[in-house]
DNA sequence: ATCTGTCAAGAACACTGTTCTCGCTGCGGA
DNA sequence: TCCGCAGCGAGAACAGTGTTCTTGACAGAT
């Protein structure tokens, strides 16, 4: 039992092998995968799948597993890729690993970020690699929290039941650490939210071409975006003199013109 | 010629109704539209659709055009029903307009806002409805702009590339005003983009049940998100006294703590 | 050596988009 | 008014799809 008895090892093979296939499949012709190519290409008969995954649902579910994962590393090697203490750096990294990774693999960057499968089973082990990023996005929000930054702007209060909401959701993952309570926790969470809806937004928008005849440097739009998003955060460090260098002009009436 | 011809009348009579059923089924059965069975309930055989559509991408395209005029619509519509010098309740109520729509027709907006069809075809005129929705945001900034309102946080300058694409977008648009050059108008655009971003990557997280597990109170959360980007553009009107009112704590070494 | 469970193959079913051909029928021009 | 043509629906057909069932063949364990 301890060594894999030879035809369950040659079963592991056949079965990494398709998907594989699957994969190219998905990269060269688009969502629609078909199951009787992937056989054509495994070199088997399309009934023949059948003795590895019970139905097409199930071959692309281990496949949105795998594109789950195979983001969440990225974004995180690239992350983990540059200096701790220098935050936008490392939001611009953390960036930076999601879109190239969905650049790299749209077709499966679609399967998980896109429109939703019909007849979809979201399995239970897609949550954790699925919020690997937003994880590291909360982490890198709490350690700006721990050394004193904070957003420019007065932070606009959570309604009670988002807070409620937020806090629950703190309590039920021991990953973040509660920190100071100098910016509450949750509000740390809520621009982490923030940031994350901008970040897979922007990327979404790229990715499916919505961006198409409207910018064309994208990479550069893309930092451009992921830092202005720092600053919203309070990630960067303002000098002092700048922090209050503009006019407030809505008091009461039009504006100076 | 004016009058057009009973056979004419009937024919886009047909054509009306295709559409209505293949939307109908498009709401039941999800992303997945079968010819053969909105023309089972057309009480037609497959090939009769032949005669209305070349083929099933052009039937999916004459809805995908009406789901982006559909949503510019519900949008505008409310937008335009709020006084409108309540600039912050103007991106809430087009917030509002884009996701009522949304999650009124989720596989319509999947069809437009999610992964892009397999062997797309993007026509010409879904440009401007799909452009609407933006324009109507840049339009709420430029009415912020002119009467003196400014971001409560210095403006990241943009890139010289991507002024000098938002400017070429500017020009070849005659729609949004040049405004006072006082907050440049890419900055508004850019700025307006964001909040772009931010709005259909929130309701694309809705809809795609991104946010299941996650946060409940969708509703309240959306009107939280949305007020937090209209502080962020600077639409809401912050007393002077507070614009000041926070410590910069990045003056060269650790926090306070 | 025999049994048992796994595997691949093949046929079959229901379904899909699409094309072709065939009559029918309403319309426009002579 | 009549004719001919164009548009229309029906039906059959083709290639392709996911899925199920049955039939042999072979490896592993008893």
């Amino acid at each position: 039992m301890s060594v894999p008895s030879l035809r369950a090892r040659v079963r592991a093979e056949t079965v990494e092998e398709i998907r594989t296939i699957a994969k190219r499949h998905l990269a060269t012709d688009g969502a629609n995968l078909s199951l009787r190519a992937v056989a054509r290409d495994a070199g088997l008969v399309p009934s023949a799948l059948y003795r590895y995954f019970p139905n097409r649902d199930a071959l692309l579910t281990t496949l949105i597993t795998d594109a789950y994962t195979a983001l969440a590393a990225s974004a995180k090697a690239a992350e983990a890729a540059v200096p701790r203490d220098d935050l936008p750096a490392r939001l611009l990294s953390l960036g930076h690993g999601v879109r190239s990774w969905a650049r790299a693999h749209p077709a499966e960057y679609a399967l998980i970020y896109g429109s939703p499968v019909p007849s979809y089973t979201a399995p239970q082990e897609t949550l954790v690699p699925a919020s690997e990023v937003v994880m590291t996005l909360i982490g890198i929000l709490f350690d700006g929290a721990e050394r004193g930054l904070r957003p420019a702007a007065p932070p606009r209060p959570l309604p009670p039941a988002i807070h409620a909401e937020l806090h629950r959701l703190l309590d039920q993952s021991p990953r973040p650490k509660p920190a100071g309570t100098e910016p509450a926790p949750e509000m740390v969470i809520a621009t982490a939210f923030t940031l994350w809806i901008q970040l897979f937004g922007l990327v979404s928008f790229e990715v499916f071409g919505r961006l198409d005849d409207l910018i064309e440097e994208r990479q550069e739009y893309f930092e451009h975006q992921m830092l202005v998003m720092a600053d919203f955060a309070g990630l960067t460090a303002v000098a002092p003199s700048l922090s209050c260098s503009r006019v407030s002009v809505t008091d009461g009436g039009k504006g100076p013109r």
